[in-house]
DNA sequence: TGTACATCAGTGAACGCGCGTTCACTGATGTAC
DNA sequence: TGTACATCAGTGAACGCGCGTTCACTGATGTAC
C-alpha cells in the first residue's frame, strides 16, 4: 500500500507499473506502451504485472484513467468555479497546456477508442465530460446548455490536437495561451447574442 | 500504369496496395495497418509492396496523403467556394461526415505524429491547411485571419475527434450536423462583432 | 515475323525482434498457536 | 517469544504470433535486331 520504497516483494507493484508507464509515455512519445516494456522499466520480471493488472488492456486503461484524473485537477487548478469568459479560458488554456506537456499521455486518453468493458474508464470521461458542461453552464448562462459546452469543449479539444500533430505551431507557450484564449473569448461573444 | 486489371505481373501493384491498405483500414476499424497485412491483402507476398513502397512508412503516408486528397474533395464538394456562415457550416458538416465516415483513416491522418521526412504528406497538409485558412478569409471577411481560422479549424477538428472517440453520440447523422452547423455559426457571429 | 536478351516486378525462405500470455515454481511475509 | 504454515507477490522458461526487412531467386515482359 505504502508509496513506494525498495522494500522486497516490490511493495507497491500496481503504483510502480503506472509510473514506469508514465515515464515510457513521456519519454519516447509514443502511445505504444506494452506490458513487457513496462514490466521491464519497473525492474520487474515481465510476469510481474499480472499479479495487478488482468491484461494490457486493463494498463491501458488504467493509465488512461490516472490521466483523466490528472487532467481534471489540472482544470480544477487553472480555476476551481469559473464563471466569466476569462476563468473559461483559463481552463481552456491549461487542458491545452496538459495535452502539450504530456503528449503521449493524451493520445493514450482520447486516441485508442474508449471501450465501455473498462469502468475506471468510463468514470473518468463522464466526470471530464460532466467538468465541462459544469463550467459551461456557469460561464454561459441562460443559452442552450449542451450545445455550447459541446462547442467549447470541441473547440478546445481541437486545439490541443492541432498543436500536438503540429498543425499549429506550439513551439512558443504564451503564443498558444493567447490562440486559446482569443478563441474561447470569440464563442463567449457569440454565446452572449443568445445565437 | 493502368488502374487495376488481372493482367499478369498484377499491373498496378502500388495502386492495389493502397486499395488494400484502405479496405484494411475501413474493415477492422484499428489503425494499425502493417505491410504484411497488406500485402496479404492484395494477393501478393509480403515483399512485394517493396517494389513500390520504401518501407511501412512510405505506405502509410502515402495513405495519408491520398486520405488528405479525398478529404479537400469531400470540402470542395460540400461548397467550392464558400462565403456566408452557411456555406462554411456546409464544409465543416463535411469534415466531420469525412471523419466518421473514415475513422482509421483519419486517425491514420492525423494521430501519427506527421514527420516532416514525407514530402507527399507535408504537402498534402500544408494544402489542407491552405484550403481552410482561405474559406476562412472569405467567409469571415475583415477579421484577423489567422487567429480566426485557427478557432473553426479547431472547433471542426475537436468536434470529429469528439464524435471519433464516442464523446459525443455520432449515431443520428442529422444530429452531428446539426452540432456542427450551430457550432460554427456561433464562431460566425462572433467574428462579425470584430472580437 | 521470329529469336535473344536485358529488365525488373514479384517470390519465398530466412533473420531477429518484441510482444502478450501460460505455467509451474520459489521464496518472503505475516498470522495462528 | 518462537515455531509451523498458508498466502500470495514475483520468477523465469516457454509458447506461438505477426511483424519489418534482407536476400538470392524466378519468370513474364517488351525491346533490339
Amino acid at each position: 500500500m505504502a508509496k513506494a520504497a525498495d522494500r522486497y516483494h516490490h511493495g507497491d507493484l500496481r503504483a510502480a507499473c503506472l509510473r514506469a508507464a508514465r515515464e515510457l509515455l513521456e519519454e519516447d512519445g509514443s502511445a505504444a506502451l506494452s506490458l513487457r516494456a513496462v514490466a521491464r522499466r519497473a525492474g520487474v520480471s515481465a510476469t510481474a504485472p499480472y499479479r495487478h493488472f488482468a491484461d494490457r488492456d486493463a494498463l491501458v486503461s488504467a493509465v488512461a484513467a490516472e490521466g483523466y484524473g490528472e487532467l481534471g485537477a489540472k482544470l480544477n487548478e487553472a480555476h476551481p468555479e469559473p464563471s466569466t469568459a476569462d476563468d473559461l479560458a483559463a481552463v481552456a488554456v491549461a487542458y491545452v497546456r496538459f495535452a502539450l506537456d504530456h503528449p503521449a499521455l493524451f493520445r493514450v486518453m482520447f486516441v485508442e477508442p474508449c471501450d465501455p468493458g473498462s469502468p475506471e474508464r468510463v468514470a473518468a470521461t463522464a466526470a471530464i465530460s460532466g467538468y465541462v458542461s459544469g463550467i459551461v453552464e456557469r460561464a454561459f448562462p441562460g443559452a442552450e446548455p449542451e450545445a455550447l459546452s459541446t462547442a467549447v469543449w470541441a473547440l478546445v479539444h481541437g486545439l490541443a490536437f492541432l498543436h500536438l500533430d503540429g498543425k499549429l505551431d506550439a513551439s512558443d507557450a504564451d503564443a498558444v495561451a493567447a490562440r486559446v484564449h482569443a478563441a474561447v473569448r470569440a464563442l463567449h461573444v457569440a454565446s452572449s447574442l443568445g445565437e
